[in-house]
DNA sequence: CGGTAGGTTCGACTTGCATCGTACCTCGTA
DNA sequence: TACGAGGTACGATGCAAGTCGAACCTACCG
């Protein structure tokens, strides 16, 4: 059962929500600076500049976390993201490695 | 270059569209029983039985066959889809076996 | 020759999704 | 207390994508 803020259990998630998630021009990108940085690093949605609004970017950072890619942490003042690597590499091994790799 | 079909080569195939291809469910469950069958396995596009119409059903394919994912043989009287299961598997390790898994 | 099987193409409809602005929430800080 | 930073929720809009029916194409068969 997902957690108030929507984050799914490995064993929940859903090959075709988890494509669909990485389907998006603007998501896929997001994954891939995140692959770039090291393993546990946090960022605030708005560190990534997308070209969108803010609204349009809280709506697809809401998507990759119900399909499971990212996790919101909260912070207090402000809330990061952290992407779910360990997790989907035992849920879904090897789908990262393809996002790193382009 | 694609050829008149729109089969991309290995090279050519873009993450984002074979993503894309895969997020629909119609078309990820095709993959999944291609992935069912002995590698080479020949099937016409009508023997899957799609509930959609036969326009869409080639909609469908079409959309596979130009992410890279299909290729279609012609057989004279009828044409048959093949999945490029060696060359996905160069160009993108482990996502045929991720569709697989289900 | 016509009929049938299997696919494709086309135009039209409809649904879904990305996008936006606005309003709102929650901290922390001045 | 008021304000700003960072996000979220909601309603509306516009475009992309799925869907359909009808017409068409090619190869085989009677």
């Amino acid at each position: 059962m997902p957690d108030d803020d929507g984050h799914p259990l490995p064993e929940e998630m859903d090959l075709r929500t988890v494509l669909h998630a990485l389907a998006d021009p603007l998501r896929l990108g997001v994954i891939a600076r995140f692959l770039r940085e090291p393993a546990g690093t946090e960022r605030t949605c708005a560190s990534f500049e997308l070209p969108v609004s803010k609204s349009t970017t809280s709506h697809h950072f809401k998507v990759m976390r119900e399909a499971g890619l990212l996790r919101m942490v909260d912070h207090g003042n402000s809330r990061t993201a952290v992407l779910r690597r360990e997790e989907l590499d035992e849920r879904f091994p090897g789908l990262l490695d393809l996002v790193a790799a382009g």
